[in-house]
DNA sequence: CACTATCTTCAATAAAAAATGAAACCATCC
DNA sequence: GGATGGTTTCATTTTTTATTGAAGATAGTG
């Protein structure tokens, strides 16, 4: 942390208040990320980040942002398993730097592995449980039952054709 | 509600246990709508209509799935504003019944009408705003800022021109 | 190696979201 | 019109989720 001296005394330098700019960025990144469950205070940093002109370090996070410690540490370190900020080298500096990677296609396809693609697969599972206790049922409900499990694996399957394409669409 | 007879005193009718058919699919659609931010009750209630071989009353629903009264009124509100659950008419009762509508893509398209894009309008109106800002900025961060709001505008694009795409898909 | 700056973790707290149920509302029947 | 069964609303409570900050871990430094 930087120093400066006022009235013969040291004082911590006050962080400067965000920009309209960064704002404007910041609220933007809150609500996208909140779509997809993420924290309110992942969208700050990560909205940060994306309008910064220079790495910043989890100190300049915590000031400007007003945000914890732990929130900073936390939010940081799930950014960076998404991919969406990476740690840059200062050479001299003993704090890590970050900076956002402009790829938004990191939050779509980390969403998509990590929330979508599981829980298609278990859901698979459970069609199978299902059509395994559908067979102890009665006519006509049997009939009917089977048609709407059918009817969900249609979906997941589709689901599961479609999540590749996008992915695709969305990184290239 | 039904009653039964029993020790010469009348009694509520116990609501069915919920069958390991239904509890697969009940805890299958938690989850898949949590995703899409409902609450657990919603799912709960989805659920259970998608595998119910006949139209069930909310009475139906607060007895099976051990919800309140409200809990059940506002989620089937929500499930029939978004298309996903009907009413459907049954002669001689007074209230209503429910049933699932079996088409998935409700969801989907809910979602994204609802809570995708007005968010990528709001942030197109955002990124106007950014751009007058960034003209007040001094180089070289006047460009580099340029270079990263354009992004965001090409994303946006981007995420506009799929969406109709996606909906066609699923609508299909 | 001892010291210090930095980062991570996690139990406690605060904030946000969902569920509850009583009261208000509505419609139908007699 | 009054009574009754059914539904919606909403203030309160409960549950879930996110944030905080101090203690612990880690790594660079002299």
């Amino acid at each position: 942390m930087c120093h400066i001296v006022m009235n013969g005394i040291i004082e911590e330098e006050k962080p400067a208040a965000l920009s309209p700019l960064e704002i404007e960025a910041i609220e933007m990144f809150i609500g996208f990320l909140k779509l997809i469950g993420l924290p309110k205070s992942v969208g700050e940093i990560y909205g940060l980040l994306f309008v910064a002109t220079k790495p910043l370090t989890m100190d300049d996070l915590i000031g400007r942002l007003r945000i914890s410690l732990g929130a900073a540490s936390q939010g940081l370190k799930l950014l960076r398993s998404v991919g969406a900020v990476k740690v840059v080298y200062s050479p001299g500096e003993r704090r890590d730097h970050y900076v956002a990677d402009l790829a938004l296609s990191k939050f779509a396809s980390a969403f998509i592995r990590d929330e979508l693609d599981p829980r298609i697969n278990r859901a698979m599972e459970r069609i199978a449980r299902m059509e395994t206790e559908a067979l102890l049922m009665d006519e006509p409900d049997k009939k009917i039952t089977f048609q709407r499990i059918e009817r969900l694996r249609h979906w997941m399957q589709r689901g599961q054709k479609m999540l590749p394409w996008i992915l695709k669409f969305l990184v290239r």
